[in-house]
RNA sequence: CGGGGAGUAGCGCAGUUUGGUAGCGCGCCUGCUUCGGGAGCAGGAGGUCGCAGGUUCAAAUCCUGUCUCUCCGACCA
């Protein structure tokens, strides 16, 4: 224990730390020599991969295909939405040479791709019978933030950012919350995170936005992380590249269109949610490790405590994920605490005892729980126990996430709990409030939830007439 | 962009005050003994001290310039 302290910093003594100990010891990413830059190694992008089959399994179960858009947008294409282009000037990376000459119009390195997308679609798309037009892609986008942290907000980003165009306004706005329910389907199911689904106020709105609907998460130290948004664009972005469509009756019209991401700050946030003081704690769904055998080899039993491991080993592959962890040059307790670091949701030590007894002892990386248990009993405990584990991570912060909301009638309130956690209450709706809130707090509105209403109809800042009701809190 | 801190072996650091030709822990390599919660012993490899100038017989150390990282703030879907 008191060398698992070495290697990675207590949450209550530094989270930040704590945060930077996980993932780098954890063997996810490993920072790159630019600033702002990571990289992800194999262990951290297998999990990204179980994130993108799954989202993938639902987008194509709701009529969308993958496609890919070029990495650079032509100036005159970015800058064609007014609010979209002051929203993401002041981040965007440009290329000004190629081959060796300046260009004759500079190239932005995509913030995101509305832009060049719907520049694309404008000339696809000629009649209603078009329509709708529903694509996604997985790429990266470069953002120049000036504070970056690994997964949660760093330069380079991996994403995936599906845009759609639709007949009417209410099938665009249909499909725009569509996405954000598939979203918080597959962070609920996969990633065991429990978010908070609502709409964002008109100060936190995407640029060039109609609508903007998110998800909220709830990080280990009570501070919020945006972790998916969907946005309705009504004709903001069909008007500005001349996407139109001639209908049924003849006339005319522009497309509805919508936008919708989500990025590998998902995994910061499977890392805040479910980690602990030793280490990550991964959901089995998303685990590419679901469960390491390590034998402990004891002198002349070390050739049948191998065999039995490796048949054990070859029993579990064919259903799960498993690691046989027979390296010679550490002992026992070495590799667990290497793979509780790790995240491992499942471990199985076999030892001479076992192999005497037909037995093998099972530990749980989320509770510690260890039980022996019979040969013929393996495979059916491992399955229950890692549906068990996936389940107990998602209610151990469902939970949490509860108990750290707090409804208020002032917004002055949340101090008592030091601006850490969700705080709900009813809100006018002005501006005005909202940033009173942030230049006193450092308190922003998270999102109007999709299904609450105000419980007092006083604004928690200025108690005048509220309409609304919000979440608000300090955000990553 | 403002303020602080730091660049010496893969990682973490000492050495800089008072110049004298680089060291510790972990890790790594080899061998033997080990293995039910971070093993032990022995031997070994590895560094133009961020970079560029300058002072000096001599620079990790002093001077000048420069680059980078990091924390706090500001900014930021």
């Amino acid at each position: 224990m008191e060398n698992v302290l070495k290697e990675i910093t207590p949450k209550s003594v530094d989270y930040s730390q704590w945060y930077v100990d996980v993932i780098t010891k954890a063997d996810l990413v490993d920072y790159a020599p630019m600033k702002g830059f990571m990289v992800i190694k194999p262990y951290g992008y297998r999990i990204w991969e179980f994130i993108q089959e799954a989202m993938n399994r639902e987008f194509r179960a709701t009529g969308h295909e993958n496609a890919y858009f070029p990495l650079l947008i032509p100036e005159h294409l970015l800058t064609k939405e007014a609010e979209h282009v002051e929203g993401f000037s002041p981040e965007v990376a440009w290329v000004t040479m190629g081959g060796g000459e300046p260009l004759s119009e500079r190239l932005a390195v995509r913030p995101t791709s509305e832009t060049i997308i719907g520049a694309m679609y404008a000339k696809w798309i000629q009649s209603y019978r078009d329509l709708p037009v529903l694509m996604n892609q997985w790429c990266n986008v470069v953002r120049w933030e000036k504070a970056t942290r690994p997964f949660l907000r760093t330069t380079e980003f991996l994403w995936q950012e599906g845009h759609t165009v639709h007949r009417t306004r209410e099938e665009a706005e249909a499909e725009t919350l569509q996405q954000l329910r598939i979203y918080q389907r597959v962070i609920e199911k996969e990633l065991a995170i429990p978010v908070v689904a609502g709409r964002k106020s008109a100060g936190e709105r995407f640029a060039g936005a109609v609508e903007t609907y998110t998800l909220e998460a709830l990080m280990g130290d009570g501070r919020a992380l945006q972790i998916a948004t969907s946005h309705f664009l009504g004709q903001n972005f069909a008007q500005a590249f001349d996407i139109q469509f001639l209908d049924e009756d003849g006339v005319l019209k522009y497309g509805w269109t919508t936008s919708w991401g989500s990025s590998t700050r998902m995994i910061g946030g499977l890392i805040m949610v479910h980690g602990d003081d030793k280490g990550l704690r991964l959901p089995p769904r998303v685990a590419p490790i679901q469960v390491v055998i390590v034998p402990i080899m004891r002198g002349a039993e070390r050739e049948t405590v191998l065999a039995y491991a490796t048949r054990l080993k070859d029993l579990l592959e064919v259903k799960f994920r498993v690691r046989l962890d027979a390296r010679p040059e550490f002992t026992p307790g070495y590799k667990y605490n290497d793979w509780e670091m790790r995240g491992v949701p499942l471990r199985i030590e076999v030892g001479p005892r076992d192999v005497a007894n037909g037995s093998v002892v099972l530990a749980r990386r989320d509770t510690g729980a260890k039980a022996t248990v019979s040969w013929d009993a393996v495979e059916s405990t491992v399955e229950g126990w890692l549906d068990e584990i996936q389940r107990h991570l998602f209610e151990e912060a469902r939970q949490r996430l509860s108990e750290r909301t707090v409804a208020v009638t002032d917004y002055r309130e949340a101090a008592r709990y030091g601006y850490r956690g969700f705080f709900t209450g009813d809100w006018c709706g002005q501006e005005a409030c909202a940033d009173q809130i942030k230049a006193e707090t450092g308190m922003t509105i998270r999102c109007l939830p999709l299904d609450a209403h105000p419980m007092t109809g006083r604004c928690v800042v200025c108690q005048e007439d509220a309409s609304e009701r919000m979440v608000f809190a300090r955000a990553y």
